[in-house]
DNA sequence: GTCTATAAAGTGATAGAC
DNA sequence: GTCTATCACTTTATAGAC
């Protein structure tokens, strides 16, 4: 059997083409058949498996967002709720787990995906995110409602969706700024978060 | 004969009903018979005035965009190239006719139809965009190279790719923060544009 | 210019053999 | 768990009557 080599599980399989072919035609755009041609599957395996079309969205989204909001709450743990706790802090805990996936060879397009998610203003997709993922936004959003406490609520509500727009936007578009071949990776990714941290920071802190 | 009523002509109900459906639905996910039944007009007749729905997609784009670039550019132009030219006036040149579109009634979706395409990493569609009104996003970016010129090129491209990226999700994102109904529609304009053109130009700015 | 009718291909989902 | 075959539609696009 050759199923202890390298090869991955049929669910596995699927997830990974789906998540590309999302990330590159959309939800709509991509269909089945591509996606398990892709997966180099049969195509009455996604029913077997995920029961749905709708429902192997949601799986794509849970696959990786279970572990970045994780990573992210565990950061904004660390550095929140401290009399030294600053915004650039508060902003690498948010920013740092999704360089890190973008990087991550597999995994690199999944800030695409949730790009389109953002852009679709579909209900269903966003009330799964809301319920599964909105406490996170919630928690951030009250570590800097306390780090600007001269800011209005109406006013901090404005530039966190700015500061979530713009971060999207450039994760999304992530690859268009090529790293130089005589930069390393990992000072590549550094480099990155510092331009989108300081650029964030200067925004929410703006007189 | 009822044709001299304010009923548009076809050509026009077939382009406002697909702006409609393909904000809401994307360009993929709206179809041709949803949208020509939307629009109350038969099936082929979209076929017959551009050709295909893929030249539908540009002339939705083509109609608000010749408008809106056309607006943008002239507000450069009164505010660029003078000594006392402030970021945050070629800011509301590039913002204050996006925002007037968005509250026109129609044209309202727009905003998220261009969003839509900064998602859809589609190259063709970038293309033509890129075609048509790349010169717009240069002429601006050259502006704001005058005014911040102790810029590295690459922090430069960074922040506007960044600033695009949060004006892009904030204005499709319009109509989230409601006017309240005792603000009138100018003032309401006048305060979002604010908040915008704060946030960007901090970031802009930022050490 | 607008209509019906239809071609030709693609869609998600499922039943049932293995 | 994986396969083939197929159902029941929907898709874009077009030919040809009016």
């Amino acid at each position: 059997m050759p199923a202890s080599q390298a090869v991955l599980p049929t669910k596995e399989r699927i997830l990974g083409a789906a998540e590309e072919l999302f990330a590159r035609h959309g939800f709509e755009g991509a269909s089945l058949r591509q996606l398990t041609a892709a997966a180099g599957v049969n195509l009455a395996a996604v029913n077997y498996h995920f029961g749905s079309k709708d429902r192997l969205i949601e799986e794509v989204f849970r696959r990786r967002l279970d572990q970045l909001n994780g990573r992210r709450m565990a950061a904004l743990q660390e550095v929140s709720g401290q009399p030294d706790t600053t915004i650039e802090g508060v902003l690498a805990a948010f920013i740092v787990p999704a360089l890190e996936l973008s990087h991550d060879g597999s995994g690199s397009l999944f800030m695409r995906v949730l790009a389109r998610a953002f852009a679709e203003h579909d209900d269903t997709l966003r009330r799964f995110l809301s319920e599964n993922y909105g406490h996170v936004m919630r928690q951030f959003t009250a570590e800097f409602a306390r780090l600007l406490p001269h800011l209005s609520k109406e006013e901090l509500y404005w530039r966190v969706d700015l500061v979530t727009g713009a971060l999207t936007h450039a994760m999304s578009g992530f690859g268009m700024i090529q790293r130089k071949s005589d930069v390393p990776e990992q000072q590549h990714r550094e480099q990155t978060a510092q331009h989108l941290i300081r650029f964030a920071a200067a925004g929410l802190k703006s007189p």
